[in-house]
RNA sequence: GCUCCGGUGGUGUAGUCUGGACAAACAUAACGGCCUUUCGAGCCGUUGAUCCCGGGUUCAAAUCCCGGCCGGAGCACCA
C-alpha cells in the first residue's frame, strides 16, 4: 500500500475511512506545564527550593524555582525556601545573600510560603544521626578519607564499620565534644559496598567543619553534608515533589537508603537538566572569581547571567518564568540563546514600554535654511494615545538648526541622501564632514515613505540624558556613552545594558527629560 | 576509565515512552511587505530539516532493536 501513488493512498482512504483524512485542528498551543505524578500519594503538594546562599540566584536556579512555584500554586500547594548553608568550610555562605535570594525570590513572583535555615536546625541533624548510629544504619569512620576510598572501591567494608553501635555512639559523643579534628572523623551511612555506583557505597552523612559561620558563629563543629540534611528535612517538611537538577540524581539513590533506614517513603523526584546561556556566565564560582579579579563589576555586572543582571538589563520576571515554563520539567538540557529570551521579554515589555529616542554615538547633524521654530510630537506609544506625546522642539538659530544623530545613522549619509527625521521632517543631505549639513525637503512622513526614506532618530543638541552602554551584542565592546533617557529601565533588549551617568546628567527642561530611548 | 543523558531547519526546543492523520510543530534568526518607531518596535508573509550515520524489525520508523560516531553531565569529609 506504501508504493502506492500519494493520490492512490488518499482515494483509499477517502473511500473507506474518509474521517481519517478530516484536517487536524491546529492546537494554540500556550505552553503548559504537563500535570505532577501520584499528586493523590500525599495531602498537600508541597515543593521546595534549597539553595546554598553563597551567591544570588542565577537563571539555571529559575529553573526549578519557577517551577515548584508554579506547580505548588498549581494544585494549590506551598512552596518552601530552604537555605541549605551547611558548609561553613568549603562553600561558605555569604550572610547578605540571605536576602539577595529572597529579594530574587520575589522579583521573579515566587514568593515562598514557608522559609527555613539549615542553620537552625542541626540539633534535629544531631537528634537523627544519633538514632541512626543506634539503629546500626550509620556509623563514625575514623579511616583516613585515602584509605576508605580504596577499600570502598573494591566493595570493602572498612574496619570501622563494623564496631558496635555503643563504640559509634562515643565515637559521635568525641565527634561534638571535639575529640576529633576536621577530616577525623565522619558519620557514614551504610548502603551497599556493592552498589554498581562507588558513590552510593556507605556515603558521607556529617562531618567536623570549624569554620566559623556567618549566622551561627562557633556555636557548632559537627555539620551535616548535604544527603544527610537534605533527605531529613525533606521528610521533616513533608516535601512531596523534589524538582533537582540532573546533576543530583547520584544524591537520589544515595538518599533512598537513608529513607529506608528510617521506613520513610521518598518524595516524587523530577530530574530537570542543567542550564547553560549561549553566553553569559552562571557559576557562581567563576561569577566571584571574576568579581575579585576586577573582571566584574559585581553580583549584578550586565555580562553575568545571575537574575540581578537580568533585572538590570530590563529583563522583565514573567519573560523568564514564560521561558523556564516553556523549557518545562523535563530531563533535557537545554541552553537558552539571549535571542530567545529577547523575544519573551519584548512580549512582556512591548505594551507597557513607551517609546523614546535612542541616539548612539552621537553626531552632529545642521539643518540650513530653517526659518522657523518646529516642533515634533511624537505618541509615547503607538498603540496607546492616550498616553500623551513628548514634544521635541527645533530652534534654529542664524536658519540653522543643530541636531544630533547616531552615529550609524550618519555613516549611511553621503551628499544627496536623504532620510526622515521621525516626526519632524524630510531631509536632504548637502555635505559631509565632521558635520553632516542638510536641508529640508518638502513633505511629511507620507511622501518619506512613498520614496522609501530611512526613518531615523535625532535629538537637538545639548538635550537627553547621557547614558553609557555597558556592553553590546554580549562581547563587552568598551563602555561607551550615548544620549539616554532618565532611567532606562524600558530597555528590552537583553544584549544591551546601559547606565547613566550621574556626573553627566544634563539638566534639560522638564518636558525634555526622557527624550531618547528606542531600544525597543 | 566507570555510570547516566542527549544528537530534529542557521539557532533553541516539541514530538520518541504508547510506530500510523509527521511531505514534521513552536519560537528565534534571515528575507520580503505593511506601518508617521530606520538600523534591534509591531503586524502579515516567505524561505529554511532527506529527524547524526549504517544496518535490522514492520504494511508503515524521527519514534522500536543492534552497531558506530559526536556532544553533555555525574563519579568530594561541596551543594
Amino acid at each position: 500500500m506504501n508504493s502506492w501513488s500519494p493520490e492512490r493512498q488518499r482515494g483509499a482512504l477517502l473511500e473507506r475511512w474518509p474521517q481519517l483524512l478530516e484536517e487536524r485542528p491546529r492546537a494554540e498551543e500556550r505552553r503548559e506545564l504537563p500535570p505532577l505524578p501520584n499528586v493523590d500519594r500525599f495531602r498537600e503538594v508541597r515543593t521546595r527550593f534549597a539553595p546554598n546562599p553563597d551567591g544570588p540566584l542565577h537563571l539555571g536556579n529559575a529553573r526549578p524555582v519557577v517551577l515548584c512555584h508554579e506547580y505548588a500554586r498549581r494544585y494549590d500547594g506551598s512552596f518552601i525556601l530552604r537555605y541549605e548553608d551547611t558548609s561553613p568550610d568549603v562553600k561558605a555562605p555569604i550572610l547578605e545573600m540571605y536576602d539577595a535570594i529572597m529579594e530574587d525570590l520575589r522579583w521573579l513572583g515566587a514568593e515562598p510560603d514557608e522559609v527555613y535555615h539549615q542553620s537552625d536546625r542541626l540539633e534535629l541533624y544531631y537528634r537523627y544521626a544519633r538514632r541512626l548510629i543506634d539503629l546500626g544504619a550509620a556509623y563514625v569512620c575514623t579511616c583516613p578519607p585515602e584509605r576508605f576510598r580504596e577499600l570502598y572501591m573494591r566493595g570493602e567494608a572498612c574496619p570501622c564499620r563494623g564496631l558496635s553501635p555503643p563504640v559509634h555512639l562515643d565515637r559521635w559523643e568525641g565527634m561534638l565534644g571535639g575529640r576529633y579534628r576536621k577530616g577525623e572523623a565522619v558519620v557514614r551511612i551504610k548502603t551497599d559496598l556493592r552498589h554498581p555506583n562507588p558513590a552510593v557505597r556507605d556515603w558521607p552523612a556529617l562531618r567536623v567543619a570549624t569554620a566559623p559561620h556567618p549566622r551561627v558563629g562557633t556555636r557548632y563543629r559537627v555539620w551535616p553534608l548535604y544527603n544527610f540534611s537534605c533527605a531529613i528535612d525533606d521528610h521533616e517538611m513533608e516535601v512531596s515533589h523534589i524538582i533537582r537538577g540532573k546533576e543530583h540524581e547520584v544524591n537520589t539513590v544515595r538518599q533512598r537508603y537513608l529513607y529506608s533506614h528510617l521506613e520513610w517513603e521518598y518524595p516524587e523526584v523530577l530530574s530537570v537538566g542543567r542550564l547553560s546561556l549561549e553566553a553569559g556566565v552562571l557559576s557562581k564560582s567563576r561569577i566571584r572569581a571574576g568579581i575579585e579579579a576586577g573582571i566584574y563589576r559585581g553580583w549584578d555586572d550586565p555580562r553575568l547571567g545571575t537574575l540581578m543582571a537580568l533585572r538590570r538589563r530590563g529583563i522583565q520576571p514573567e519573560a523568564v518564568r514564560m521561558l523556564m515554563i516553556e523549557i518545562g520539567p523535563k530531563g533535557v538540557e537545554a541552553k537558552i540563546s539571549w535571542d530567545n529570551i529577547a523575544a519573551l521579554n519584548r512580549r512582556v515589555v512591548e505594551p507597557r514600554a513607551n517609546r523614546y529616542f535612542f541616539v548612539d554615538e552621537p553626531t552632529p547633524l545642521w539643518i540650513e535654511g530653517l526659518e522657523t521654530e518646529l516642533r515634533a510630537r511624537l505618541p509615547l506609544h503607538p498603540d496607546h494615545p492616550e498616553r500623551g506625546v513628548r514634544t521635541l522642539e527645533v530652534e534654529p538659530s542664524g536658519g540653522v538648526a543643530r541636531l544630533l544623530i547616531a552615529r550609524r545613522d550618519a555613516e549611511r549619509l553621503r551628499p544627496g541622501s536623504r532620510v526622515r527625521l521621525m516626526g519632524l521632517l524630510n531631509l536632504e543631505v548637502s555635505e559631509v564632514n565632521d558635520v553632516i549639513e542638510a536641508s529640508p525637503l518638502p513633505g511629511g512622513h507620507v511622501e518619506a515613505r512613498e520614496m522609501g526614506l530611512p526613518f531615523i532618530h535625532w535629538l537637538p543638541e545639548g538635550v537627553g540624558v547621557e547614558a553609557e552602554v555597558v556592553i553590546r551584542r554580549l562581547q563587552g565592546e568598551g563602555p561607551r556613552r550615548a544620549p539616554m533617557p532618565e532611567g532606562g529601565g524600558g530597555l528590552r533588549r537583553p544584549v544591551r545594558a546601559l547606565r547613566l551617568r550621574e556626573d553627566r546628567r544634563p539638566q534639560p527642561p522638564r518636558r525634555l527629560l526622557r527624550p531618547s530611548i528606542t531600544l525597543l
